[in-house]
Parts: structure tokens; C-alpha cells; sequence
DNA sequence: AAAGCGTGGGT
DNA sequence: TACCCAAGCTT
């Protein structure tokens, strides 16, 4: 009898499960699932979908995709533009960076997304998740790519809580050793885990009646106690939330002279501090008269 | 390395 | 009503 590695089993189990169960549940209506998108259209799908819903992020992708078809184009639009392309996905500075980050293709990677991970983690707004998410995605490599789901999924796998923190370098390699060693059904099998976890695995409740892969998962059967979950921060009442208003403010008209800020809340201190944040950070500026706008 | 960063839908 | 949760990244 080989001691062979906890993992094997599931190395063979998943893909002729999982893979066959993509096909079938694949939500192929998401836009940059459709073939002809472009490694430029799936990073930018990934970046808006960092902490926002992809149910929302879908009608802008479009939008924004036919707008500004590759990082060039990105690269030479407008602040303002960019920031009100942005709407209300969420987090603005998201919207920055996307376009650092094009303007860094545009002109270190002759218009072209890199394959290299290393490449893509030095990129503006591109963490480990992501930079794995596009050279999986888009190239077909093999690598782990784990986001939030993903980490679920593995951790139920295995019969232990999930950890609910930030992705790990112990996660990564679990994730890895699940992958099988061909490439294409490697890379097929990351999307498969990932979907897995948003529409059966779901971090509230598992729907282990509907599980392609329930008979072999620890999770399934046994009682495992939720692990410390994850930090939840407040938004009512907070800079975040002040920010957020005068930003919106922005979006709505400008320039606005000072008097205009002021109605985004309240309380004067704290429109004092978060106007003070955002001209700090480029995402407001003023123009030679001295109104406020979108930073350019 | 813990904290900060938007927004909205579901329960 | 609150609270949970959502394809994380940066400092």
C-alpha cells in the first residue's frame, strides 16, 4: 500500500466532478465569460469585483469595456471620466488604480497584459489574487487562485472552518495541491472551485444537498464550528461614509464651491477631514477658481 | 499587520 | 432594525 499523500484522491475526485458540473451551471451570461474578451476585459472584470458583487458589476463592465476597449485607452481618459464611469461600484480608488494600471501596460507591456505572475503582481491594484485570477483566466496557466470562495470551498473540503482572514500562503498551497498537473484542466477546475463556492458553497449557508463533490467533502456531514469571522467594519456614521457622499456629490455636478461640499453631511469636522483625505489622495482637486471637482 | 477603504442586497 | 456578506488591495 503506497503512503500516498491526503490529496490524491481528491486531485482525481474533483475535475471529473467539478468540471462536468461547470458545464452544466457555468453562469455563462456573465459578459467577460463571453470568448471574445480580451485578457485586458477579464482584469478589468477581476478588479471591479474585489469586494463588490459581480451581479453589480456586469451592466458597468459592459459599459465601461465598450468605452475604453484596451489599457491605451484607459490610459488617456480623464479623472473625472473615470471616476463617474465608475458610478458606485464602490472603493473609487479601485478606479485609479485600473488606470495606473493601464497606463503601466500601456507603456512598460506595449499595450499587452502581461502572462508572467510576478508581472502582474507588480502591476498597480493587482494583488495575489488577482494577478493568479488573470494568468489562470485569461492564460490558461496553472496557478492557485483563491479569493474568498475559493478558500471556503477548500477549507470545507478538508473538514476544517474557515478561517474567514486574509488569504494565506497555507491556503495557497492548499488550493495547490488540489490542482490536477495538466494545465488547461488545471486552470478549468480554478474557475469550477471558485463558482462552486458562489453558488453552492456560499460562506451563509451550504447547499451540500446540491454539491457535485458532497461525498467526499468534510464539511458535509459533520458539525465543524464556524472560525472567527472576519472583521466586520461600519460604514454608517464614518469617514468612509462622508467620503462616499462627497464623492457622489461630485459625480452628480461639479465644479461646487465649498458652500455645496458642506451638505454632504452634517457634522463640519468631519467634512473638514475627508475633504482634506481626498484632495490628499488626488480623487478631488480644485480648479483655478477654487471650486471642487474630480480629481483628474 | 491590522486597519482603512464604498455600496447595496439579503436576512 | 442591525448585521452579514460580496472575484481584495494598500499602507
Amino acid at each position: 500500500m503506497p503512503n500516498n499523500p491526503p490529496n490524491e484522491g481528491l486531485v482525481t475526485v474533483l475535475p471529473k466532478r467539478l468540471l462536468p458540473w461547470f458545464d452544466a451551471h457555468n453562469r455563462t451570461e456573465l459578459p467577460w465569460r463571453r470568448p471574445e474578451t480580451t485578457p485586458w476585459g477579464v482584469l478589468v472584470s477581476e478588479v471591479m469585483s474585489q469586494q463588490t458583487p459581480v451581479s453589480r458589476v456586469a451592466p458597468l463592465w459592459e459599459a465601461w469595456m465598450e468605452r475604453w476597449p484596451s489599457p491605451a485607452d484607459v490610459a488617456d481618459a480623464a479623472g473625472p471620466d473615470i471616476l463617474t464611469m465608475w458610478g458606485r461600484l464602490g472603493y473609487p480608488r479601485r478606479a485609479m488604480r485600473l488606470r495606473e494600471c493601464a497606463q503601466a501596460i500601456a507603456e512598460k507591456h506595449g499595450n499587452e497584459v502581461p502572462r508572467d505572475l510576478d508581472e502582474l503582481r507588480a502591476l498597480p491594484g493587482i494583488g495575489v489574487y488577482t494577478a493568479a485570477a488573470v494568468a489562470v483566466f485569461a492564460y490558461g496557466h496553472r496557478h492557485p487562485v483563491v479569493d474568498t470562495n475559493v478558500r471556503r470551498v477548500v477549507a470545507r473540503l478538508s473538514g476544517k472552518p474557515d478561517s474567514g482572514t486574509a488569504t494565506s500562503q497555507a491556503d495557497l498551497d492548499a488550493c495547490e495541491a488540489l490542482l490536477p498537473e495538466d494545465q488547461a484542466t488545471a486552470a478549468r477546475l480554478s474557475i469550477a472551485l471558485m463558482e462552486l463556492g458562489s453558488l453552492v458553497c456560499k460562506a451563509r449557508e451550504a447547499d451540500c444537498a446540491s454539491c457535485p463533490v458532497v461525498d467526499v467533502c468534510g464539511f458535509a456531514y459533520q458539525d465543524i464550528p464556524e472560525g472567527p469571522s472576519r472583521k466586520r467594519q461600519k460604514y454608517t456614521g464614518t469617514n468612509r461614509h462622508v467620503r462616499g457622499n462627497i464623492i457622489e456629490l461630485l459625480r452628480q455636478k461639479a465644479p461646487r464651491p465649498r458652500s455645496e461640499i458642506d451638505l454632504a453631511w452634517k457634522d463640519a469636522a468631519m467634512v473638514n477631514e475627508a475633504l482634506a483625505q481626498l484632495l490628499h489622495e488626488g480623487l478631488v482637486e480644485t480648479d483655478e477658481t477654487g471650486l471642487f471637482q474630480l480629481g483628474a
